[in-house]
DNA sequence: CCCCTGCGGTCTCTAATGTAGACCAGGTCT
DNA sequence: AGACCTGGTCTACATTAGAGACCGCAGGGG
């Protein structure tokens, strides 16, 4: 992460940085959630995806996945028959980052109940105290 | 994760579920950055923070910390010197999700230079052959 | 004295980005 | 023939990020 002392060449918080570059567009909901469905349901196809990543519009999904092909994450497979067959499969550099990525994944699912209810808090006490 | 079956309450795949809300907003480059940073380097003023993450501009700072102190991960701590002190430190939910963040970095860092030359490779590929 | 700096922000303006939804070609089903 | 499926693209609109001005308060230099 090299903040404490620089022991990589590499360096997510410099913003001149290309890996900053990397983790900026990796940092972000679709393409996250895509390398994690990839990694839990296998190779799948462009509407396969749009159903199993709920909410992402075709735009975007094609967006996504192109830069996840781009970057050597993910593959991008044409079967040349009728109605064409596109498959999506994480490539081994995909995968290490997919395995990476389950941990965090978790944590949302198991912790976005005491968010919510932070937020609740936090909403909720602003209207009481503050008459000074 | 809940995608292969359904084993939590929450899953960030569906659209419609809390989970994926808390995780839309934390997949974010910024949010990410300021929760690994404050892991590694410990309690950090505004200014720290900016300057320790590069490039984030003073409004993305502030509504970023905003949204992290509202979703219990951060605490903000004013001390009324002259001129005010303001501290942002983890909270235990936010040092939980920051330990989980740690090898997403590290991979960054890691394979930014795979990702690079893939991106090369890619990039290079198209301008060679399509020449009908 | 006035100007400039640093602090922790807020406000405004513009540029970029995300979302919704139409559209498209080729082939199947009825 | 007309409607539907596939994997996309294109356009229009809304939201958002980023750049930079401004703010009050304090200290330092000329």
């Amino acid at each position: 992460m090299a903040h404490p002392q620089q022991h990589s060449e590499y360096d997510v918080f410099a913003a001149f940085c290309p890996s900053r570059n990397v983790f900026a567009e990796l940092a972000d909901k679709w393409s996250l959630l895509l390398l994690l469905s990839l990694h839990e349901l296998g190779e799948q196809r462009f509407s396969e995806l749009q159903r199993s990543v709920t909410g992402v519009s075709r735009k975007m999904l094609t967006q996504t996945l192109r830069e996840l092909e781009r970057s050597g994450l993910v593959r991008r497979t044409v079967h040349p028959e009728t109605p064409p067959r596109v498959v999506y499969g994480l490539l081994p550099l995909g995968r290490s980052l997919a395995e990476r990525l389950v941990p965090v994944a978790e944590w949302v699912e198991e912790n976005s109940g005491s968010v919510l209810e932070a937020r609740r808090v936090f909403d909720g006490s602003r209207c009481s105290s503050v008459a000074d």
